[in-house]
DNA sequence: GGCGATTTGTGATGTTTGTCATATTTATCA
DNA sequence: TGATAAATATGACAAACATCACAAATCGCC
């Protein structure tokens, strides 16, 4: 793609998690790819490892070379809540980095997954260098802000059935599906997939089952098909009361 | 405060709303300063008048001089969700500005306030020039992102008598109480604290009455005042299960 | 392949909470 | 000030959902 310059194998890696995937980094110098080379290291991570953990203080951001993570915050009780989803080209760890604050979620690996760790120091120069790039992360804050803004008014307002229908929409969009096959291409455990819509397991456990039984989805284990996309969109979108008082 | 030139009387004003608030602001040279005070505005908006309306194309960002701000998200059914609330010094319609999005919610006064406008070219254009503005305001979206997260949380996992305590509480940091009394300096209807909590207005009149019948809080209309906040943060904080399940 | 641990599934149960109806109080404005 | 609208309050009730208990299936590992 780029023939302007041969990279290293190293540099070469380094363009690869930062700049194939995402439009993010693509207002970098060479000079500032450079810097971000130089210091760069890559991380590989099985699935359900931990890549940062909540409560310590970030050490710089880490870019999804491929793989899926979930960013899990506890809370009071200990119950995981999953804030954000992310797969490959995605960018994570930067909201603590930014305000100098301890991580407010785990990061955990879906998959297996490989990283590419840029620290602190070098991050946030190039950042105060390059004023596009700011404003490239400027958009990414807004634009998360608005999703959890989003998100927030579900959880208080809609009820489970169709906030899982909206979550497994959301998968299917995020990580499309296995290829080959109609399953949504991401493997969660049911407490995930609780963890994600705000419930309890047990409430995930029946609501996947009535849906089954509905003929919208189907699933065998971990492995969830969309059967049909039309009705559950349905459920996501306009929400039909289930019962009618009488009157 | 500022000796080293002397404003006339519209600079002074800017300076007055952007600066004298707000670390945000602090890093401006006087050029830049002097850019917003060209082409800022003040307005003044009554009590429960609307600054931006979500849907609307933001046209440029709102720095409160003084007043009360609710930034309210409409949900599907069309109840409110208050997603942010803002008081002097802050700065709202910002998140939509940075991402080209239309606003996500609505600014309305919770009070006659006054803002400055500054319109989105200038506000841009000094963010492009001032790479300390720009990480300044990466900060604030960070920190917004992190507070709507435990916010999440909040929503999918607590009951609605810890999430109104934690309000309340919320309501008396920000806004402080009258001076002279012992009542937060905000005066919210039941619906708008239902907005805020995430419950139905009934709910919050229940739950204000027996927080009252308990002496931990007293109202008389709108004016609430907390009168044990050991009490209410033991609510807020550590929830204590109202039934036990027989054994 | 088999054993223990984890995950998934199911039932019973009752709390929490929202909804509707309706009264009462408070605010608005001619 | 009085009429009217809006906000607050209260009761009845049922749906939504969590919790606990326990069974069945699946997974991980030696």
């Amino acid at each position: 793609m780029n023939k302007q310059k041969r990279f290293s194998d190293a540099e070469f890696d380094a363009v690869e998690c930062s700049v194939s995937h995402q439009s993010l980094f693509d207002c970098l110098t060479k000079d500032e790819i450079n810097m971000l080379d130089e210091f760069k290291s890559c991380l590989t991570f099985k699935k359900s490892q931990q890549i940062f953990n909540e409560g310590n203080y970030p050490l710089g951001i880490y870019c999804i070379d491929h793989g899926k993570v979930k960013l899990s915050h506890s809370g009071e009780d200990g119950k995981m809540q999953i804030v954000r989803l992310a797969t490959a080209g995605n960018i994570i760890g930067y909201r603590a980095l930014f305000c100098n604050e301890k991580y407010n979620a785990s990061a955990i690996a879906l998959d297996d997954t490989s990283v590419c760790f840029i620290p602190k120091d070098v991050f946030m120069k190039v950042l105060s260098l390059n004023t596009q790039l700011a404003q490239n992360f400027i958009r990414l804050l807004a634009t998360d802000l608005r999703k959890a803004e989003d998100h927030m008014t579900e959880l208080a307002q809609r009820p489970v059935r169709e906030r899982m229908a909206k979550a497994l929409i959301a998968l299917r969009d995020l990580y499309g599906l296995v290829k080959g096959e109609t399953t949504i291409n991401v493997s969660l455990s049911r407490e995930e997939i609780a963890d994600i819509v705000g419930t309890a397991t047990e409430t995930t456990i029946r609501l996947l089952a009535e849906l089954k039984n509905e003929g919208i989805i189907s699933f065998s284990g971990k492995k969830i098909s969309i059967e049909n996309m039309a009705a559950l969109e349905k459920i996501a979108h306009c929400y039909q009361p289930s019962y009618q008082y009488s009157r």
